[in-house]
DNA sequence: GTCAGTGCAAACCCTTTGCAGAAAG
DNA sequence: CTTTCTGCAAAGGGTTTGCACTGAC
């Protein structure tokens, strides 16, 4: 999708992130084809060429783009994180025995208002995991 | 709520899980004052008075719990999950900035029909979290 | 008496951190 | 030149595992 580097350091610059060799090559990996990635396959994609990132680096540089915005943590697994490079409006499905995560469109699942927040707080987002299991898989 | 010996030991048995001393201390701290919990906080309250139970059988107990639908797992954060006695269908709160999980009643917050599940799943459960931040937090 | 459960400590694994060297502006 | 970033290796922290002992039936 997005992968040339002037497309991908004004990226950054638009997030207020300053763009060096190795933000790039992750953030390539992230949006040259988008989809859902832990940290560890990040890793991996960047370091299959010549290139070679380490690993406090993906996870800080994942980090500081959840932080900015430019990719969405998804929690739904307590062993890994994912990061999920889609940042408009959507929710999940999960499948627990593949950990395989999938896009549902937001205007595929509606939901109500949420009903009041709890006193003194704001809302920061609202996430829907719908959690899947292979109908062949031995329970 | 539940706290009798004979209710625990019954309750245990409904779920086929045989009745031991540890796991009926573990059940009663879930049960007793039903709420949000982590296996650190049941290590806690379990061990207050002289009883004891040790780290291994308290993580060992708590997912066979989760494993036979005795409480439900809330995967939230990362670092920790959260163990929920209520297996009714609801939903979450979550503060991003105390860690703390909320209810929210299945009648408050209504959601469409999932659309169609990815190709030979069946549904395992749906999970709404509606993340939420403390206005007067720094951000 | 037999099989399942428990305790302890060590192993695990993902993630974070400290600090010296390298790169960006 | 100054500030920020990167790499390495080590630390961290919740969770799981191996194995001998204990307890349930």
């Amino acid at each position: 999708m997005l992968s040339t580097p002037d497309e991908l350091t004004g990226l950054l610059r638009s997030h207020g992130i300053l763009p060096t060799q190795q933000r790039l090559l992750i953030a390539r990996a992230l949006f040259e084809n988008p989809r859902h990635v832990s940290a560890e396959q990040i890793m991996g994609q960047v370091n299959e060429g010549q290139a070679h990132v380490s690993k406090a680096t993906v996870y800080n540089t994942l980090g500081l783009f959840a932080r900015n915005g430019l990719v969405n943590e998804v929690i739904v697994d307590p062993s890994r994180v994912f990061y999920d490079p889609n940042t408009t409006h959507h929710h999940h499905f999960y499948n627990i025995d593949t950990g395989e995560l999938t896009d549902i469109e937001a205007d595929q699942l509606m939901l109500s208002e949420p009903p009041t927040l709890p006193e003194g707080t704001t809302i920061a987002g609202v996430d829907v995991i719908v959690r899947v299991r292979n109908k062949t898989a031995a329970s």
